[in-house]
DNA sequence: CGCCCTGTTGGGGA
DNA sequence: ATCCCCAACAGGGC
């Protein structure tokens, strides 16, 4: 279930287990999990380096090696990362063998997780730079901030949300309920917010994203078995996964549609429709 | 048992 | 700029 939240959990638990290590061997037992160098390359850039930092970008996590060497780890839907976890393990794309004796297995059952190599620093923040807008959780994103972005978008409000170049982190998840929070409804056309729906959905955001950071930090204590990490959050959605239930702000029924391409939730009476429907 | 649909993401092509 | 489809697999509904 990793979003911004899950991966800024998964990174707070591994840092001190990572870090001022030496990454001694890297095994790459799935072939595209690093899609333009071969796994051999990564592999020989990466190994008897030492790790300097896991770090932390919109969904990324960064292992920074010395030397300017950078392997950026995506996990998409499915994947996690897992510390010495049992021998049984499946699904396991690479191994992380540190100096120390110990490991860190990257699982992924979709294979959808990625890993890339930035030789040097100034490639690692290209790399970010041409996918990745602002931190949410940094000083960067300010109500004006968001409304220059907003006022030249024509995209539905939750598009928007989830446009990982515009705000870094936001996934499906947290896009329904910050949009709940704010009472805006997900095909509200981005540009026509007005700056007191910009100021709440900013608060909201941010609000959401540091509720799932401190939710995860408290019961997440399993990082060696796959389901360490799932369910953690279900219990707190107040909008997402929710269809046919009472809103906890009017009792009106929350009803589930296709916004942006994704599975959508929210109560249409805090959340008011627009009334020109846009896409088809 | 099998078929069909859905999904926490993001890249590429239309 | 925007939209649709796809990657690969599990799980649930029918």
């Amino acid at each position: 279930m990793p979003e911004l939240p899950e991966v800024e959990t998964i990174r707070r638990h591994l840092a001190p287990m990572m870090e001022g290590r030496e990454l001694a061997r890297l095994r790459i037992d799935d072939a595209r999990w690093s899609v333009p160098i071969a796994p051999e390359e990564v592999a020989a850039a990466v190994e008897g380096r030492r790790i300097e930092r896991l770090g932390r970008r919109g969904k990324y996590l960064e292992l920074a090696l010395k030397g300017e060497v950078h392997l950026m780890l995506h996990l998409r839907m499915t994947g996690t990362l897992l510390y010495d976890p049992e021998p049984d393990a499946r699904y396991v794309r690479v191994a992380f063998e540190l100096s120390d004796g110990h490991r860190v297995l990257f699982c992924d059952p979709r294979r959808f997780g990625t890993g890339e190599l930035a030789l040097g620093d100034e490639a690692r923040d290209a790399f970010f730079a041409a996918r990745l807008g602002v931190e949410p959780l940094g000083d960067e994103f300010t109500v004006d901030h968001l409304r220059t972005l907003a006022r030249r978008s024509r995209a539905p409000i939750k598009a928007f949300l989830l446009d990982q170049t515009k705000i870094a982190g936001v996934g499906n998840i947290y896009a329904d309920e910050a949009l709940f929070r704010s009472r805006i409804h997900p095909l509200r056309r981005t540009s026509t917010l007005k700056a007191g729906q910009l100021e709440e959905l900013r608060d909201a955001v941010v609000a959401t994203l540091e509720k799932g950071i401190d939710h995860g930090g408290s019961t997440i204590d399993d990082f060696r078995h796959p389901d360490g990490i799932s369910g953690s959050f279900q219990n707190e959605f107040l909008v997402h996964t929710r269809r046919g239930e009472a809103c906890v702000r009017c009792g009106g029924e929350i009803v589930k549609f296709v916004a942006a391409g994704r599975g959508t939730y929210a109560c249409e009476r805090c959340q008011p429709r627009p009334r020109v429907r846009r896409h088809a």
